[in-house]
RNA sequence: UCAGAAGGUCGGGUAAUCGAGUUAUUAACGAGCCUCCUCCCGCUUGCGGGUUUGGGGGCUUUUUAUUAAUUAGGAAAGUCCGGGCUUCAUGGAAAUACGACGCCGGGUAACCCCCGGGGGGCGCGAGCCUACGGAAAGUGCUGCAGAGAAUAGACCGCUUUUUAUUGUUCGUGAGAGCAGAGCCUCCUCCCGCUUGCGGGUUUGAGGGCUUUUAAAAAGUAAGGGUGAGAAGGUGCGGUAAGAGCGCACCGCGUGUUUAGUAAUAAACAUGGCAAGGUAAACCCCGUCGGAAGCAAGAUCAAAUAGGAGUAGCAGAUGAAAGUGUUUCCCUUUCGUUACUCGGGUAGAUUGCAUGAGCAUGUCAGUAAUGGCACGCCUAGAUGAAUGAUUACCGGCCCUUUGGGCUACAAAACCCGGCUUAUAGACCUUCUGACAUU
């Protein structure tokens, strides 16, 4: 409603593959973490900008057809827009990774896949409604 | 009505909430440039200048916001052909390799594409399919079956000759009994004259052989059988049986004429007739072909390494390069002097959306297509926008208070094609069968 509210919508997006393989690196340091839900793998690592960024990787492991990888792509782009604008001022990076579920699966299920992860590594302390 | 054939169109819709890219408009803050007034300085006193003061106007632009428009395909796919565009090269001659293509004519920027025609094959038909030059240039391959598979071949069968054997009845069988016809021979009979020989539409009697079967030799490629394929097909004649051995028609080869731009077709004449298939096996013949690709390339540029470009002069006996390879000719470079300055990775910008473009009409053409007129601008991303969620509606199917299905598949420099995938819906023309009038 208000403008800071308006604000909080944009989050940075992860756009360069450098970024992409410095939270593989930082997990492998054990510098980030990981959790895998059904609907989507999480990670996410911690950087320099001071702001929440999100990236998406959907490869072809997921499915040979493009079309499909890019619906995969934009639910969990639907799903990020939703929840992480709450916690947007955590000098996060987050890379959400489609699975084979991803497509099919109740976008409420997705949601809260995305939100059981974040809790699970301890980043939400609250789940807000 | 049912079953088909050809061509074409479409391939979800509405609403609500939230959201992305591009373009344009407007506004705000900031930045840059230009200009006017003011201010300051100089002396040439109406001109020049400004690290200066204050204000106005215009243009460009980052960011943010408002509003508006627009935003995936018929195949966007496979990346299989043909081009545009870009860079590297770019001289002449000869030999040779590699690849693609292959009936004829036309269309096109071009094609392995399209259209029209011809030949061949399939279908009752509408129509469909066709990699469709050469197998008497050579080499290779050719399973199984079959007597024989490429300088053909004799298994069965048919025919002739020779040898051996019998047909029928009875009998389980071994075997026993018994006939007819033909031919040969001896005796008899008759005739002739050469008087012991010759002959017989003749009489009678006896004996032997064949007809039945088997074997051998020879002939035979018509028949059976095998096969995808067995030396053209059908009929008549012919023959011991057969055979293009002869003839007629069909097919094939050759030649001529006619029709056609041509592929080719038809007619006539002529040859008795060539010897399997495979060239999407090598190959032969003919035609054509520089290479790499938007991660091409261009511009701006943190970093890093030391050169780069232009012009002149010199030039050997040598080395290298000249785009498939080799050879010859030819050319250039490798040296030095002078001048100039950037270089180029990460990254950014560009290439990047007006094009062999689309729609309508008209004219030419059987058509593909082309000419003309008028109108239109229609995705432009780059970890990659073109959507997410919910509800309702629509369409099709079923076992119908309900359930199921709703495809294939997403631009990535751009066009022209091909190929493949595709739930379902619709339109036009045509064919066959049945029924009714």
């Amino acid at each position: 409603m208000t403008i800071t509210e308006n604000k909080n919508k944009d989050i940075a997006r992860l756009r360069k593959r450098a970024d992409f393989l410095r939270v593989q690196k930082a997990i492998k340091d054990q510098q980030g973490r990981k959790w895998v839900s059904k609907g989507m793998i999480v990670e996410t690592a911690s950087n320099e900008v001071g702001v929440l960024r999100v990236g998406f990787t959907v490869s072809k492991r997921v499915s040979k057809l493009a079309v499909t990888r890019n619906r995969v792509k934009r639910r969990l782009r639907a799903a990020a827009a939703e929840i992480l604008p709450l916690y947007q001022s955590q000098n996060l990076d987050i890379v959400l990774i489609g699975r084979v579920e991803s497509e099919k699966r109740d976008f409420s299920d997705l949601r809260n896949d995305l939100i059981w992860c974040l809790k699970k590594m301890n980043i939400v302390q609250d789940i807000a409604s």
